[in-house]
DNA sequence: AAATGCATGTAAGACGTTACATGATTTT
DNA sequence: AAAATCATGTAACGTCTTACATGCATTT
């Protein structure tokens, strides 16, 4: 039994979309953006080094196809790569969890500033959650055409943001309740 | 009005741990561990050049302060620097928010892999969620003697991985019982 | 004719982690 | 005496974004 592969963390997401039926690398970043982006993105700046290396590691295996006189190449995955792709989907490995929350690190300051700015920055980070969360629900529309995998981790993502959004919303109302007790006593 | 200074995103927190009283690198770094690390992380690698380049900027004014024989250098914010940190939060840019969750990813190509490895994959998300939980419920026992913000993300933080958690516990029942319902048929 | 979409790619730079190196002090 | 903690720092590497460049095809 071989090592198993190593992937990149972006080898990962394109051998799994090429396994999910994208051919080429435009095609990669359109789903990306349209179904993963929110946990996991990817650039072009990241997908066609990548691919190009996928296939000298003999993972995907990529040919010339043209679309009348447009350049144009579709990939599809080797036995390797499928096994790959099934051995890291089968490992246990600690799993990669990274979050970088620019509005929960300015409400972590907000002892800094004003009470009306640590509202509005909840405000901010609500309003923020709640763009993300209309994305999903109109890709949710759509969710029947899609298999499990892609339909569990839309809806995770919806009560994901929709968690947040909630206690934003009960945070503000606390914040403004006591903003007002304050202002009635003085 | 001078133009606003950029700040680097490793150079908002550690001009947010100084003005909270941290006073050295490791200080900063200890404290980011156990406070903001769920949602903002920061490496040595990281603070100790970007310390050297505060102060560089004006915004930071370190000066050695050796205890005993050993090396040790305490920071404090200039009025730049106070300056600064109040401008980032009071500034209305976007708001940096990267999630990048590779069980979401798992689960997302699940369909390539077996009905028992989805609900693995799920089972190992939770897990990871728990011990994350536990890190924030302890830490909550002392949360009475911490600033408002830093309280308040901190429940920000127990309710999100909470909710998590508990729609990895709905869905696991329910493949786990789709699973059941396959196998009584078959 | 212009704008949008399809399609591929690179270069520069920003950002971050890991591993390593060093050495004093305090605790066990 | 050994281990843990305090304390600082760098070098190498991995990763990712942004901006740019190119050019055909399709739609408006």
């Amino acid at each position: 039994m071989p090592t198993a592969v190593e992937l990149t963390p972006t080898g990962r997401v394109i051998l799994g979309m090429v396994a999910y039926g994208r051919q080429t690398g435009y095609e990669i970043k359109q789903f990306v953006d349209k179904t993963t982006r929110h946990f996991w993105a990817a650039s072009y700046g990241q997908i066609y080094p990548e691919l190009a290396r996928l296939e000298r590691q003999g993972l995907l295996r990529g040919r010339p196809d043209p679309a009348g006189g447009r350049q144009r190449t579709v990939y599809e995955l080797t036995d390797a790569g499928l096994q790959a792709l099934k051995g890291w989907l089968a490992s246990d490995a600690e799993l990669v969890f990274e979050l970088r929350d620019e509005g929960m690190l300015k409400l972590f300051f907000s002892d800094m500033g004003s009470p009306e700015q640590r509202i509005s920055n909840i405000r901010a980070m609500r309003e923020r959650h709640e763009r993300t969360l209309a994305q999903l629900c109109a890709l949710e529309d759509t969710s029947a055409h899609m298999p499990d995998g892609p339909r569990l981790t839309l809806e995770l993502g919806i009560g994901l943001h929709r968690g947040v959004i909630d206690w934003c919303e009960a945070t503000e109302r606390m914040l403004a309740q006591h903003a007002d007790q304050q202002g009635n006593a003085g």
